[in-house]
DNA sequence: GTGGTCTAGACCACC
DNA sequence: GTGGTCTAGACCACG
């Protein structure tokens, strides 16, 4: 798996490293125990500073995704942060109500953005199977 | 049109207006040539600084959703900005997966992400009719 | 000769007609004499406040472009203001620095810019008959 | 490079600096990669408002002309806008016509303006050579 | 240190 | 009344 960074977004460094290895998670790519990257790995094949990496991880182990073992590592998680029905739900809406906006915004039809998250939910989960990679 | 402003937000408040607003006008809320708020009155609506509107209209401007006359005020676009097919597509590609990584992570299946996506757009779409002046 | 005015141009409807009417001097559209229409005609065939068609005259004749004479109407002054020569030449040169500037960005080279500046002297100076116009 | 504000100028200052930059762009002063002052530092030298400063960046960002990276600075754009040829084009055509106007009404012959682009021309392409950095 | 945002108030030009 | 600009200060997040 290979994060990709743009120092120049608006989405602070540390955040598009979370929301990558989120999406990861979510998609299947990285499962349940696999070993990721040490902060001072990534943040080298990165190029960035090391407690930009520190930052993302420690934030993703307050959230549960990741746990850090002394002197072993940095895993996925083994019991993934179930999910808060209510707040996660409207958070959902929310962005459901966004991406249609700017979908209609763009010249889309309804149908065609099903069709776009179709083709999106393939890609996600076709890689199943690639497995013990690193971050 | 009610526009509502949490300034805990992540998100910076010139940005939640004008989210809001294009928005409005991509669900047909607001329509060509329909006469905004002054940014004075929203602000004192909003009970946020004047500047602060000023800034989303501005922004607004630069991005062609719409049109300040001098004097007289500011309106919807007459020709709303065309997509830019390329980098409008990969945003919203961009936006469709993370939609999709954060309902799996929600525990959601494929499924029942199309049908919140179509509940939306009802609601988005249902409000087409009537509507002449003001936010 | 036609004015043509935009209300959502940054620059005041009043400087617009201004800048038209000198120009059209300048160009040799209009003629020492050559009768103007009345404010309150203009204003109407712009549609705009009589007001500012007025502000717009009250200048240029402050400006020494043209002459007010009472109960019969606005002129195109005999003599027309004669240059400072120090402190136009000095704005004649920024300006001639910023068209360089602007057409370099847009790819141009020199030689382009002077064929411009030929076609446009062309179109500036061929209409030097229709002279009993009016404004 | 040294910018001049002047802030008796019809121009706003914010616009000033717009301007001054694009055009050291333009010349050749300021390349690709460039680091500009901070708006803080500039506002200083400059003795205005920092937020001044910081609205012409912004506005220069908008157009593409500078890339600005957190906690990093700001940078002449690595690549920078291509010329939208139409529009560009028309104003283009406007400027000149009203450079020429100018000229005319100072009594300036169309030789005698091309000259004075010569001039003007070789100003702002003979220091092409060293700079670095900073504004 | 950098940029990003926001405030509360001011003055101006235009219509 | 409208929008346009500017100030002087504040607080925050990021690296």
């Amino acid at each position: 798996m290979q994060l990709l960074i743009n120092p120049a977004d608006e989405l602070p460094i540390y955040r598009q490293i979370m929301r990558q290895i989120t999406e990861a998670i979510a998609g299947g790519l990285l499962r349940s125990g696999a070993k990721l990257l040490s902060h001072r790995e990534l943040s080298e094949q990165l190029v960035i500073a090391p407690l930009t990496v520190k930052k993302a991880y420690d934030e993703l182990e307050a959230l549960g995704f990741i746990e850090t073992v002394r002197g072993r590592g940095t895993f996925v998680a083994a019991k993934l942060p179930l999910p808060n029905p209510g707040a996660d739900l409207e958070r959902l809406r929310q962005n459901a109500r966004r991406l249609l906006a700017q979908a209609y915004l763009a010249g889309l039809t309804f149908d065609q953005v099903v069709e776009l998250l179709q083709e999106t939910h393939s890609q996600l989960t076709e890689n199943h199977e690639s497995q013990k990679e690193n971050v």
